[in-house]
DNA sequence: ATGGTTTTTACTGCGTC
DNA sequence: GACGCGGTAAAAACCAT
């Protein structure tokens, strides 16, 4: 109910934190009045500092994080390792302690041996136990990293994503479900916490589970962590499309104006979010005199054309019967 | 599992360029 | 004729019970 959100976002904010970031190429001027550009952490945006052009750049870097020079260089900077299998948690890596209490040569072992392989099997099952939970959290963290940077997704939002995938890991929520599945919904929810949301599409395009398995893994982990998340505020899908659509800022006010409108009706209730603000934007670009036609916003808002129709016929009656703004 | 609600799919007619 | 838009009916998806 923070209707705080009142006055109109100011790309400005300064953030040169960001050195260790590898730059090999990417370009700091905006394509369109060639000023500087600016990375927004916050909106998980780069944008223009004069002109406010978002340019949404998912680029990842998949190359080696080390340059080589010369073969030499390369093979000792190389790190590649003994085989491993996938059949085992640990990829074959770990210690293992037979369970026969016999040595090498077939004898068997004194009572006095025998408790000491009982205290060395203790020890190690419980270290394999916790290596196992290291490198299940390394391999979710890389999803979540690699995913938050397709999806434009800020650093708070990856950081919350992990401590979500910690809590997860450490209720031993995890068996019976992939990582990859519950990495994703630790983001999903994370983004939506966060209050800058990516739909369920947007997800399942960047990441490896259906949207089955997502919708089910992100209802678990969001029942069993008791994770109090509020639907997602339509106004927040507004600066995006409005930016891949390259309308004004013009029409994201009106959007904005007119989801506001919507939401003090209490029609928004029980519809899609993601619709909502389609339509918003659809109508905005009707009012401003700009140009879109409804299936072009279908498409990066990922709805249907009758969803937009339905919603933008309801927003802009709204406006008429409404208060004034 | 079921029923109510919302969204999507598919199809149609109309006007315009 | 292709395109954008509006409407409709039926199917599908979603959600709470």
């Amino acid at each position: 109910m923070s209707e705080s959100e009142s006055t109109i976002r100011t790309y400005t904010r300064e953030d040169e934190s960001e050195t260790s970031r590898s730059q090999r190429e990417s370009s700091t001027v905006c394509p369109e009045c060639s000023g500087q550009l600016l990375t927004d952490e916050e909106h998980g945006e780069t944008v223009c500092s004069d002109c406010g052009l978002v340019v949404e750049d998912d680029a990842v870097d998949r190359g080696p994080e080390w340059r080589a020079f010369d073969s030499a260089e390369r093979d000792s900077k190389s790190r590649v390792g003994a085989p491993t299998t996938k059949m085992m948690h640990d990829k074959g890596l770990s210690t293992n302690i037979g369970w026969q209490n016999k040595d090498a040569y077939g004898k068997s072992l004194s009572s006095r041996q025998r408790q000491q392989m009982q205290r060395l099997r203790t020890w190690n099952e419980r270290f394999r136990t916790r290596d196992s939970k290291e490198r299940n959290l390394k391999q979710a963290l890389g999803e979540i990293d690699r995913m938050a940077s397709a999806l434009g997704l800020p650093k708070t939002v990856r950081e919350t994503a992990s401590v979500i995938y910690r809590r997860a890991l450490g209720e031993n929520l995890l068996p019976g479900r992939s990582i990859e599945g519950v990495a994703t919904a630790a983001l999903y929810a994370a983004a939506r916490q966060a209050g800058n949301p990516r739909s369920l599409d947007e997800f399942t395009a960047v990441s490896r589970v259906d949207k089955m398995e997502l919708t089910r893994t992100y209802r678990y982990i969001v029942r069993e962590l008791k994770l109090e998340i509020q639907p997602a505020d339509p106004e927040s899908y507004v600066p995006r499309f409005v930016s891949r659509l390259e309308l004004s800022d013009e029409v994201e006010r009106e959007a904005r104006k007119l989801l506001r409108g919507a939401k003090d009706t209490g029609l928004t209730s029980g519809k899609s979010p993601v619709g909502l603000a389609a339509a918003a934007v659809y109508a905005a670009a009707l009012l401003s005199n700009e140009k879109v036609t409804q299936s072009q916003v279908g498409d990066v808002a990922d709805i249907s054309e009758v969803t937009i129709r339905n919603r933008y016929k309801e927003l802009l009656e709204i406006d008429h019967t409404g208060v004034f703004n």
